[in-house]
DNA sequence: AAGCCGGGGAA
DNA sequence: TTCCCAGGCTT
């Protein structure tokens, strides 16, 4: 009772014209490769969702550097982490990623638990595609994956109609996956369908002539490499628009608030945001000591992938803060905290220097 | 099944 | 500009 489409190959062929193809072409010197361990491939794996592999270079080099151990991971402050993460987006996968090294460390022995993908999957961020990369490259045990890559080529070689995010779909090219997935050399093999999706079968020109499957490919057949996979269908983004008091004490500090643990920018340090003037107007009233409008900064959109957010940086220098807030710190721009910053509110704090502030009347 | 969750590279 | 990337979680 399958849901499978008809295998373009058999799954021995298929696999060994891969391996040629990745022996010669592959990527053989990824930072995660070596050394390797399943703490290593599991950082990586987290790192790469829905990141290109040039952006994860850097974070990862840092992130190992910093913490070279899973248990180095697991007892770090969050707030640590989250400064690692910094600039690289979708920060639940740093809350996931921490939280799963304390319940790795807790519960079994300080090792990742990879006996098996369920196993894998019980811990926060691991899906199965995820645990089946870390599987296949962490122990070489057959495990299959599907990621972008993956499903990119499947839908190609099989002509799968439809968008790949729908269920339905997704269950075709599982079954698929899986049938091609080989006993041997599955760390090889998992790494080789990543790259031959990066590399060669890429999202907008792939190289079809250089290709070991065209020959059988059903999308090249039909001259309709372009056609697959079919994108997701797009909606308008909305526009949401916030005012963000960048506020400086005398000493150049800027205030920041900590954002509450889930949802947008979970966790990380922000500027305080407003809806209208009048709201930031009463909140200064309320809150801040001598407070005086500087000079205002551009406005700028933000694009996240669900929405716009339309920002009005608004500085404001005071003396002090009526009373003590919980929640939020002065942040010294010239020794910064390690603390995680979402990356508009990073780009605003490092725009506006110490140079413009102390150059401005008020202070002093 | 659909929405939520970032940021940047590439065309 | 537009698309979407080594996805997973929540509702």
């Amino acid at each position: 009772m399958t849901d499978m489409p008809a295998p373009r190959l058999a799954a021995e062929v298929f696999q060994q014209r891969l391996l040629d193809w990745f022996d010669r072409y592959g990527r053989h010197d990824l930072p995660w490769q070596s050394p390797r361990s399943a703490y290593r491939v599991w950082v990586s794996e987290i790192m790469l969702q829905q990141t290109q592999v040039a952006t994860v270079i850097a974070y990862f080099e840092r992130f190992m550097a910093r913490f070279p151990t899973l248990e180095a991971l697991a007892e770090a402050p969050q707030d640590e982490v989250l400064h690692l993460w910094t600039g690289l987006g979708y920060y639940a996968r740093a809350r996931n990623l921490h939280k799963a090294a304390q319940v790795a460390l807790e519960a079994h022995n300080g090792e990742l638990p990879t006996d098996s993908v369920e196993g894998l999957m019980a811990l926060p961020g691991i899906g199965r595609s995820t645990a089946g990369a870390i599987i296949a490259q962490s122990t070489g045990r057959r495990a299959a994956i599907l990621d972008g890559n993956v499903k990119r080529s499947l839908t190609r070689l099989h002509a799968v109609a439809g968008w790949p995010g729908k269920p339905a779909v997704e269950r075709k090219l599982w079954a698929l996956a899986d049938y091609y997935t080989p006993d041997s050399r599955v760390a090889d093999y998992t790494q080789a369908m990543m790259d031959f999706g990066a590399t060669l079968c890429k999202r907008s020109t792939p190289l079809c002539g250089h290709c070991p499957f065209n020959d059988v490919c059903l999308a090249y057949a039909q001259g309709e490499t372009k056609r697959y996979p079919e994108s997701k269908p797009k909606k308008p983004l909305p526009t949401r628009e916030t005012i963000m008091l960048m506020l400086y004490d005398p000493d150049g500090r800027v205030w920041l608030e900590q954002r509450p643990a889930s949802g947008l920018w979970g966790g990380l340090w922000s500027l305080p945001q407003f809806d209208s003037q009048s709201q930031l107007a009463s909140w200064l009233d309320d809150h801040v000591l001598g407070p005086e409008r500087l000079p205002p900064l551009a406005c700028f959109q933000h694009t996240f992938s669900h929405f716009r957010l339309a920002i009005t940086p608004q500085p404001v220098s005071c003396d002090r803060l009526k009373g003590v807030r919980e929640g939020g710190v002065w942040y010294d721009p010239s020794q910064p905290a390690e603390l995680g910053l979402a990356a508009p509110v990073k780009s605003l704090i490092n725009q506006l220097t110490p140079f413009t502030l102390t150059s401005t009347p008020g202070h002093a």
